[in-house]
DNA sequence: AGGAAGATCTACT
DNA sequence: GTAGATCTTCCTA
């Protein structure tokens, strides 16, 4: 399957946010390769956008929203390592984080990493799809553009994707935009509804 | 030292 | 479906 080239991710968060959908996020393990279809997916900002992590400026745990987009930005959350993708123009400043997929390949090793059976809440969260998949802060910055890579998103299958969006989860204060992208009638997106 | 943070699970009404 | 406990890191005092 075809990566995704840097290229891709060096647009505005929000536009690579939304392209994301239906792309396959692709694992490997030294035994086993896992993938997902990215269904769910939210976009950050830098020093103008309250709920980012680069909103008080460059610092060094935040320093990876400045760097080459393309590469992973992982830290952690009440607990959970959070993936996202670091996207932005030239100059500018920005993540989208990957907030849930559909599993498609090592499903029975998803099970395992979670300790759960049920398919619909394998990956139907930011931190539950990080265990599913094994990925923790080992793989910080690492580039998803490289063939080699351990963790890398190629084209999805399907050409048209529909889609929706709402305003980003959990995040105290949100800009005007809505910045969370979601695939309509997918059963893996996480379970927000109550969203505006 | 203390608390907030882009969340999740459990145990109920 | 919702409330409450709990998760771990890193910033701020």
């Amino acid at each position: 399957m075809t990566i995704l080239e840097r290229e891709f991710y060096e647009s505005d968060p929000a536009r690579v946010a939304r392209a994301l959908l239906g792309k396959i996020l692709v694992r490997t393990l030294d035994r086993d390769c896992l993938s997902g279809k990215i269904v769910e997916t939210e976009a950050y900002y830098g020093e103008d956008d309250p709920a980012s992590r680069a909103y008080k400026g460059k610092m060094q745990f935040n320093a990876l929203m400045y760097a080459e987009p393309g590469r992973t930005f992982i830290y952690m959350v009440h607990g959970n390592w959070l993936l996202n993708i670091v996207a932005h123009r030239t100059g500018k400043v920005g993540a989208v984080l990957l907030r849930a997929v559909e599993p498609i390949h090592g499903i029975n090793v998803m099970k395992k990493n979670r300790g759960l059976d049920n398919l619909h809440r394998l990956t139907s969260g930011p931190g539950k799809l990080t265990k599913a998949l094994a990925i923790t802060n080992e793989l910080n910055g690492l580039f998803v553009t490289e063939r080699t890579s351990e963790l890398a998103v190629t084209e999805g299958e399907e050409r048209r994707i529909e889609s929706s969006s709402s305003h980003r989860i959990g995040v105290r204060r949100d800009l005007p935009r809505k910045l969370r992208f979601f695939i309509k009638e997918n059963k893996f997106v996480s379970k927000a509804h109550k969203i505006k």
